[in-house]
DNA sequence: CGTTGGATTGAATCATATCAATCAGAGTGG
DNA sequence: CCACTCTGATTGATATGATTCAATCCAACG
């Protein structure tokens, strides 16, 4: 018997405006729009203002697929999402993961179908706005627009990032650049207390992340463990020492144009 | 003595409506623009009637460093641009190349400042559109803003792409993934003749664009040109066995989302 | 308890980096 | 017209980081 939408199993705490109320799809994403830029009163109704569909997509299960053509935006409202493909030879590659409050495929709006699949790490939350009603604010709220826009652009620097990280970087500094990546955009989600975070990943998703073996990430791992830098076991993050952990792998977090 | 500028120093073969007329950087954006989807004549007439400066850039100089807070939209007319970070270690890690006809930074148009370089890898002829002109026309034409929103969402597709390229293949499938991939938009961008392009890169380059060495390109490139499928000298990229190349590559042209 | 998914360990192998040298061609200046 | 200099391509020898494969361990769960 499946269990989605068991509440023990939603991974990241819940935001915490949405505690009663998990269906303010329109809020979070205003929220998370506001990380990025000013977002005007009227804009920002007009976007909380939408009407989205709830739905719970259970663990390692797929939202959308190479090929589809989406008809909604997608916003986490819980759990864990990731964006991948898979290789000729089975190998996956994720492109990237989305917290709570993030809006993962805001691409599909201006194209026609996709070229990656989006699925759930752990059992999560998703929250679906149609792409008519975003249509309709963005042609009539130029700000919402902006800001909307600017969220594909910062998706888009991320992406180069991680294409530098996985290029040039050692195995250490990589897994080091995608704690300290994860982390900051945890806290900027109001997700992190203090020094940690819920991090719910395998090693293998990590691995698949950063184009290694799940055997050497795990040998990695245990490096930087013993360096007493950060601390990852189970669904945990703890970073002890963010700005050593950032000196080694080099993390300068303006990629993530975040203004808080 | 500097020569910027030179006719003969021009690597790509000038765009063929511009021969007589090298101030047409809104026919150039229009037609580029034309490649990823409808562009209606009201729309159309809007981006081509945009002012614009031309401007030579000569090899190896840059035309944004990281932190401008660029005013203009690039479009390429001749030459070739690359996008570029500097590592901790000096490292130089090429994000992406843009052929004549395209338009880089047009993420410029709603980010802030630059988190990377952009320069030229060659003699090059660009064109510069005033963000104030691009931003007149996103507001009046709905037509010409999806594609120009579009256009760059593909290029975070093309950076998703890089980004499995250098994490998951082997030298050979990634270098014949970037020939693949380079030879496609220079057919697009009407700049190829038959089974070849110009291609005026060092192998140096290709090496940061892989996140390779480039003794290792070397070698590769090597094994590659005696596989009879590619032939890369000099300037020059002719590619014997597109399928063939593509087959090891696992090169499919989807996420370039081209009409054409 | 037995099963299972994930983490951990070890040993052998492979791909790529590193370092250092040489080579070829194009442009330069005498 | 010839050495001189540069940049980029090429080669060789060696080092190393990461993979591969296979086994074991561990904790959660039914």
């Amino acid at each position: 018997m499946r269990r989605f939408a068991r509440d023990d199993a939603l991974v990241f705490p819940p935001f915490k405006r949405l505690r009663h109320a998990v269906s303010l799809v329109g809020e979070t994403l205003a929220r998370h729009l506001a990380c990025m830029g000013e977002l005007p009163e009227p804009d920002r109704a007009a976007i909380c203002s939408l009407d989205a569909e709830v739905r719970d997509l259970g663990r390692m299960r797929d939202q959308l697929r190479e090929g589809d053509r989406p008809t909604n935006v997608v916003v986490v409202l819980s759990g864990l999402l990731y964006r991948y493909t898979i290789g000729p030879a089975g190998a996956r590659q994720v492109h990237s993961f989305y917290l709570p409050t993030e809006a993962p495929c805001l691409e599909t709006l201006y194209i026609d179908y996709m070229d990656n699949n989006l699925g759930a790490v752990v059992d999560s939350r998703i929250g679906l706005i149609p792409h008519d009603l975003m249509y309709d604010v963005i042609d009539r709220f130029p700000h919402a627009r902006k800001l909307l826009w600017r969220q594909t652009l910062v998706q888009g620097a991320v992406f180069r990032e991680w294409l530098v990280r996985n290029s040039n970087l050692p195995a250490h500094a990589a897994l080091a650049h995608l704690f300290c990546e994860l982390f900051t955009r945890a806290k900027a989600a109001g997700l992190a207390e203090d020094d940690s975070c819920e991090l719910p990943l395998t090693q293998e998703l990590v691995a698949e992340a950063l184009g290694l073996t799940a055997v050497h990430v795990n040998r990695t791992l245990q490096l930087l463990r013993s360096s007493g830098l950060v601390e990852w076991r189970g669904r945990k993050l703890t970073v002890h020492d963010f700005d050593g952990l950032a000196e080694i792998a080099d993390f300068k977090p303006r990629y993530l144009h975040l203004r808080c």
